[in-house]
DNA sequence: CATGAATGAGAATTCATTCAT
DNA sequence: AATGAATGAATTCTCATTCAT
């Protein structure tokens, strides 16, 4: 644990955890292709073992309960979705860029990961074991369209966009771009370019400012 | 067993089939009930049967497999939430009116109902044990927003709306609607009738001739 | 449940009950042997089940954990081993007769049934893996003396016994029979009739008013 | 690994089987701290390890197995135990004299430190999993009361003591002694100097020549 | 029609232990 | 000397389902 030696000690440490964290995300990895293709109920740890080749135990050696791992499958999966909208909302200049970016930036990288998508739902709507999953859950849903509200919000104030309830017309775009993404998952063939610019327009429809 | 006498024959088996439907409506209610209250993972044969007050053997009776009551529990849902639209879509006139009654009415029903919407959503992102189950959820999905594709499309026809994606659009509508009813299962002290304005004023926005 | 047909009621609920007993002596029954034969740490449900020759899961059925399972073997070693005393130890007149009988009843039942013993010890000693299993243990010990030390009380109040420090000379009587019991599990061979013999005319040595 | 160099190879080996007696030693530690808080069913390697601040498989570097360990706990204790009763035992000149000695010398240690007895009793009324461990419990349990039953014996050969069943009444003493040690380690709480008394007075009374 | 009894399959998890480093 | 990584065996327990009654 703390080692007498200080010469090499951060080199040594950093691999190590490396490996753990080498791991960690290989396991992670074989539960989202697991609960993608099998669906939550046949998501046990031996079928996770086989799809990562290696044994059920080492499992629960890198994580301490079942819940650990879905919750880190979770967290993997939003962080990989915001990191990628992040990078590129970063330099819009205007309301209607941001919303704009926001929207198409994570169609783009979800759209054409579908089995992302695909397992955040089946956590969401399942591991609801505990007490606090309810609001865990309610705190997941919250984060979709909060940011929207937000810029739309952001829009109205500097008078960029018209005048419309800002909160519930959040709720619709969210909605309708998780929606689309959730129909992908079972659709491969729907035409995600096509369906990003009905959303586009729709949008841009519904914040213009004389309507 | 005891059939010598084939007087009432009938009238014993159409008790009987009454019987065994009011068993199954018991059952299917409690499923719903433990379904929205704890969650598919929690959703075992004894707690249903302890929800019913009944003997968890008594549900394999009437339902051969937990495929066949997720089935049934699922039909029942979907029959309801149709009949209650299907019964005050048939007088309107207009293809905006018919599009207006079908958001309204149910969002009517479900909004008043969360755990029909809760249930449906366990049932729809869990219980995939069966090959076909994934092109079982596809109907599932399918069914949502080809109503409304239909509509949107009848009204581009007849002139009475505007030039749009129809079948991107559906998915649109389709996807804010549940998206919302999503959202009221977790955060009850939502606002129903506002995001109902809200939607139909947008989706009248939408469907304009003119913009 | 609560069956419609009140007619034969009770006689079907006795026969049933009859049979959940009858199941929950036997597997009682086969923990006690593998307790005493295997030891705690080699006493597992499947092992149980083995023994009694069902299916581990039955004991499941029976006993919602093995902690409930534990408890029942204890309960029913004890109660076995006070309604022995107990039944004797009602006939006697005086303090000293009470005191005899106490002893001689409970070496007489318990040294002829090791197996007995052995199992109570190893639930005493390794079933504590819960945060009350300390108080139980200490009420459990408690139980042994305290009896002892009331009688002693009592023939000292009565002016039958002589001068003693009566809360540690119970504790010396109690552990007493008890170590020899303990003894007697790992010796078979050993002489109980003469244990006993000596045990008495010890504890009438101690308790004797001229002394 | 590496011994080119035979010059100072003897004072290595000293070094490291000092190194690992002081480690053994720390594991012994450990487990007995665990044993007494935990009890056996809770003392696993990872708890022991816990306890002393290394890893699990260190422990299964010093000890080939479990049962070796747990060897190495009894000894330990019971050498201490012994140790302490020996050192004063030795300048006793009369049977009387010793036989008080080994009780109040080891009520004196045993007493002080329950965490001992308490480790004891989890090692003794558990750890039987191999097949020679009933015979060796009972080489265990024969320790205790033989160096009594000796003394008794011996004090009954040179005239000291009176006329008894020394065998049996060994068995009473070593039984009242190790019966208070195993209350005190639920009752903290009770008087060890006054039980040491009262056992005293008893004893004396019991091994009285002219009784 | 209804149930209690019973089961086998499978679940997550802990354990002692091995091995490369 | 010491450890982290890894595993197979074993554990308790739950589940859907069957069957005699």
């Amino acid at each position: 644990m703390h080692s007498k030696n200080n010469s090499n000690n951060q080199e040594e440490e950093t691999k190590k955890s490396f490996i753990e964290q080498a791991r960690r995300a290989q396991i992670v990895e074989a539960t989202i292709a697991v609960l993608a293709e099998q669906g939550y109920l046949n998501t046990s740890f031996s079928r996770i073992a086989a799809q990562a080749g290696i044994s059920a135990s080492l499992i629960s050696y890198h994580f301490k309960s079942k819940e650990e791992l879905t919750e880190a499958v979770y967290t993997f999966i939003t962080q990989q979705r915001q990191e990628h909208v992040a990078a590129q909302v970063a330099g819009a200049a205007t309301a209607t860029d941001r919303l704009r970016i926001m929207l198409e930036a994570d169609l783009a990288y979800m759209g054409t990961r579908p089995e992302l998508f695909q397992a955040l739902l089946e956590i969401l709507f399942v591991g609801r074991s505990k007490t606090d999953a309810q609001s865990h859950r309610a705190d997941v849903v919250h984060a979709g369209f909060m940011p929207i509200a937000e810029v739309l919000k952001a829009g109205q104030a500097s008078g960029e966009f018209g005048d419309f309830d800002a909160f519930n017309l959040a709720i619709i775009i969210d909605s309708a771009r998780d929606g689309f993404l959730g129909q992908l998952a079972v659709y491969p063939e729907f035409d995600l370019e096509q369906f990003t610019a009905t959303l586009m327009t729709t949008v841009l429809t519904l914040i213009k400012k004389d309507k």
